[in-house]
Order: C-alpha cells, then sequence, then structure tokens
DNA sequence: CTGGGGATGGGGCCC
DNA sequence: AGGGCCCCATCCCCA
C-alpha cells in the first residue's frame, strides 16, 4: 500500500494530540507553496485489530498530517459564497514532504487509490485560527459556529438596510446607486432642446418637450378623436369620459378628475359638513 | 370657482 | 449600467 503521504503516525498512542499539532500549525503549520494549511487528518489503520461489524474505535484510526491546500470552511454564508468557487471539501491534497510538494492528486482519489472509504473523518478540531468573530481566515463566507454565522448575517442585513446612497447637491437618499444617478441627472440636466436649449433630465422627457415645437400628438382619445402630445395628459382627458370619477371627496362625496382638482375643492368651497 | 389642457418632474421597473 | 417606458404627481394657465 503506498503510504507516502504519510509523514507522521501515533503509533505510541493512537488518539492524536491535537494541541500539540495545533502547536505546530501555529509555528509552522502553512504550506510555504501556496499558504494552504498543513493539518491533522484520521485515517482507517489497517494495521489495527477490529471486529468485522463493529463501530471503528479511535485506536482503528491513525492521525497524519495532510495537506489542505484550502482552509475549509464550517458554516458558511450564503451572500458571500455565492458567486465564489470555493473549495469542494474533498478536493484536499495530501502532501509528501519528503517529494517536496504535493502530489496534486485530490483527496478523493487518494482515499479511492489507497482503497479506504472517502473521507473517513476529518478530525472535529482543527480550525485555523480564528478571528474575534469567529471568521475562519482566508475563507470566504466561511465560520466556526452556526452562533457566528447568524450573528454575522444578522450584521449583513442591519448594514444592507442601513446602506443609502446620498445627494451631494441636495439632502435626498436613495436605496440604491442606480437611483441617485438618476437623481443626479435632475441637477445636471443633460438633455438640451436644439430649439430653445431648454435643458432636461432625461432623454425622453426633451422627446416630449420637442413635441411641443412640433406640435405632434401622438396619443388620441379613443372617445373624442382629441388628441395629445402626452400619455399622462390623455390619461387624464380619458377621465373627463369616464362616469365614475377617481377621487372623491370625503364630506359632499363629489368627486373629480384629478386629485388636484380634489384638492381645491376641499381647501376652498367644500361647504358641507 | 370650476374643469380641463399643457408641460414637466421624478421614482420604479424592465430589457 | 444605461436607456426606454410607465405611472403618478404637480404646476401653470385658460375658458
Amino acid at each position: 500500500m503506498p503510504r507516502s503521504f504519510l509523514v507522521k503516525t501515533h503509533s505510541g498512542h493512537r488518539v492524536p494530540n491535537y494541541g500539540q499539532l495545533e502547536r505546530q500549525r501555529e509555528t509552522n503549520g502553512a504550506c510555504s507553496a501556496c499558504g494552504g494549511l498543513v493539518v491533522p487528518l484520521v485515517l482507517p489503520d489497517k494495521a489495527a485489530p477490529s471486529t468485522p461489524g463493529d463501530p471503528p474505535r479511535p485506536w482503528d484510526f491513525t492521525s497524519v498530517v495532510a495537506h489542505v491546500s484550502l482552509p475549509l470552511p464550517t458554516f458558511l454564508c450564503n451572500e458571500e459564497a455565492r458567486g465564489a468557487s470555493g473549495p469542494d471539501p474533498l478536493e484536499v491534497s495530501l502532501a509528501d514532504p519528503r517529494a517536496g510538494r504535493a502530489p496534486g492528486a485530490p483527496l478523493r482519489d487518494s482515499l479511492q487509490h489507497l482503497g479506504l472509504p472517502p473521507l473517513l473523518a476529518l478530525p472535529t478540531r482543527w480550525p485555523p485560527v480564528l478571528g474575534a468573530d469567529g471568521r475562519a481566515p482566508h475563507t470566504p463566507g466561511g465560520f466556526r459556529t452556526p452562533a457566528a454565522l447568524a450573528r454575522h448575517q444578522q450584521l449583513q442585513c442591519h448594514l444592507q438596510a442601513q446602506r443609502r446612497f446620498a445627494c451631494k447637491s441636495c439632502d435626498k437618499e436613495y436605496g440604491s446607486l442606480g437611483a441617485l444617478k438618476m437623481h443626479i441627472r435632475t441637477h445636471t440636466l443633460p438633455c438640451l432642446c436644439a430649439v430653445c436649449g431648454k435643458a432636461f433630465s432625461r432623454p425622453w422627457l426633451l422627446q416630449g418637450h420637442i413635441r411641443t415645437h412640433t406640435g405632434e400628438k401622438p396619443y388620441t382619445c379613443p372617445h373624442c378623436s382629441r388628441a395629445f402630445a402626452d400619455r399622462s395628459n390623455l390619461r387624464a382627458h380619458l377621465q373627463t369620459h369616464s362616469d365614475t370619477k377617481k377621487y372623491q371627496c370625503k364630506r359632499c362625496a363629489k368627486t373629480f378628475s384629478r386629485v388636484a382638482l380634489l384638492a381645491r375643492h376641499e381647501e376652498s368651497s367644500c361647504c358641507a359638513p
């Protein structure tokens, strides 16, 4: 059996000393070539006695040190992991220090080559050094505990809700950069009328204005054949043909075709109780 | 005072 | 990301 990837065994004490391994990692646990981690790995020990049918016992495993090309996240933030090409948890290479470099074959292939079941066990305590927020370094979206992930997602949700895009020319704020850019055009007025020089914020506003010069009225009322240059004005006109006006006075129940007419009525002329 | 046309502004959505 | 479009709103003016 080719076991050239084995660089350390714990024949004296079957249970690996993770504290020692972690101290080793802190001192020289990073791969000098790619910065990946060198972590303890538990593989079945074919030499250990085992009873068929019995669950494997700790002493049935041999702990080795393996080269992991990327640290494995424990809990992923969906938002941050989306779009990121994170490593397949099984795409882990085993290092052979005697060869001087990682063999390149994924751990899954190595285990299969050895006739071993895929990834019997990764040690439960091989965490990389974690930040104060529980996030594993070099692992976008990776967290050590569900609680750390939940805290992170709650914070991200809060920050997203708080994110506003403010206009520097006035005090308006918007929820997206696109909305802010659209608003900024109302200050810059980049669309100029070639006839009178009047400036507009958007091209279609300029087009509507140009119709005042050309007299074009492309929107025709189907009831009276009256034509309009603006669709909104046609819509307002259509209200005049309607029996039921859209806006109604709450005091006298009189209806109006426009909200402005209703407001004017309520402010000045409505005397009903 | 009322009704309505004309012109324009601006946010949001879709492609 | 940007343009086109929709919809709503507002102001001005006139009959």
